[in-house]
DNA sequence: CGACCAAATTGGTCTGACCATTGTGGACGG
DNA sequence: CCGTCCACAATGGTCAGACCAATTTGGTCG
């Protein structure tokens, strides 16, 4: 890892933790130079990073910090990256977010979509109310059906910004998904209520499935954070336990 | 204008126009310092704002091209800037997210309000079905509206993806909108629906309203397409009568 | 007390060099 | 003749130092 990105993380960890309000300016490039025992050029390429993440507007003069809500979309990526586990709170947004734009996707898709695309479509999601799937192959074979619904929607935007934001949280997850639980019958009910609607056509039922299913995975994700916080607190007590 | 931003805009438009195929390599740094008679340091700063973009993936050996699905949601601005209008179909993606965005702020927001931030939203629904009002006026009561909405749900994602969405297209839009014809008598009875879904706090009807409203804007700003295209296509003529 | 000016500070740019990694082509051995 | 391996060339990555232009800052003068 290149010397800019190591400041450039503290730097952006430091602004999004609150240690620079907005307006205020940054020290200088001769200054953090110096601090990192670095270049000049590596720090000018970090303050160009924070510029591009749209929390620092950088000027003749000197660099100040501009307020997150200017901020651009990948700051999401760093700012999961706060606390030992992704915030409850912006984990939700991204989620309202992305149910959001999956009822996009699948409204232009269902609607353009041909009798053929439709049958793929369904055999996409057969598997899921078949009897022989445990939780990872269900939870996969759903990516893949919503992969699918984005790119057949052929909206650029909506791709970008959910692939954006899946592949920005999704890895950050891995300590929360493995409290995950879900439940898989309510999902083979969806299934078959989505396999029924595609048939249909009936892009209204499509629609609601779909935001059932969203409410079902924040409903397990809420499930999932408060064991993982309590296996957490637990794990605090044994190492206490074994301090005294 | 800095010289790098030159060297970058050329190389952005080179790619979103399709000279370089997705896995090809980029002329060296090099090489490009040459061609644009710059400094490495330059054409360096070039291929950063590249990779940022999510265009380019630099790396020790050569720099190559990325695909579009791959990049970040800031490519949406130079990809307006193709063409001597934003294309359509870029816009009509855009719409159909921002409406979603929208449905998402929509929702929580009238879900959270307290009685007085209802009491708040209807006082900016009011002067919508005003009748001394003209079609500028009305735009930017909509938007302040919409921004109520937006900043009302605190989800984050969410504002920063409209936010982005909106600064980007609402600029390269100017010769498009002065061709818009708003259809005011329908956008009041929006407004008089919403006011009364608020009054209700029956979020269907909002979301509702909202999905109405977004069809027609859709619709006006397919005429002012149609609108601006005859006359661009009226002044071609023009010239070439003029010139032969 | 305010306006104005000069010096210090800051970011912006350029030059030139060296290093680590990667790509490439030729030599070598099968 | 073909595949392997290795050395060399090319490329990006980093660094150092200098100078320029714009901004900030502080003092001075009216």
């Amino acid at each position: 890892m290149g010397k800019h990105d190591l400041i450039a993380d503290t730097l952006t960890q430091d602004i999004l933790r609150g240690q620079y309000r907005p307006g205020e300016r940054l020290p200088s490039e001769r200054d953090l130079a110096a601090r990192f025992d670095a270049n000049r050029g590596a720090v000018r390429e970090a303050m160009k990073k924070l510029e591009h993440l749209g929390i620092a507007s950088v000027q003749p003069g000197g660099a100040r910090v501009v307020p997150l809500n200017e901020a651009s979309l990948d700051i999401i990526e760093p700012l999961l990256d706060i606390g030992d586990v992704p915030s409850r709170e912006l984990m939700d947004d991204i989620s309202q977010v992305m149910n959001g734009l999956v009822q996009v996707a699948v409204e232009t898709t269902v609607a353009q979509a041909t009798e053929e695309r439709l049958r793929e479509l369904r055999a996409m999601v057969a598997p899921l109310y078949a009897d022989d799937l445990d939780h990872e192959q269900l939870t996969t074979a759903w990516h893949t059906l919503l992969h699918a619904m984005m790119t057949g929607s052929n909206n650029l935007v909506c791709q970008l910004i959910a692939r954006r934001l899946f592949f920005s949280f999704a890895p950050k997850m891995q300590p929360i998904i493995e409290h995950v639980t879900v439940d898989t019958e309510a999902t083979r009910e969806y299934a078959r209520r989505l396999d029924a609607a595609l048939a249909d056509r009936d892009l209204a039922a499509v629609r609601e499935v779909f935001a059932a299913y969203a409410m079902l995975n924040r409903e397990s994700v809420t499930r999932a954070y408060a064991s993982f916080e309590a296996a957490q607190q637990q794990g605090r007590e044994m190492a206490q336990g074994t301090a005294g």
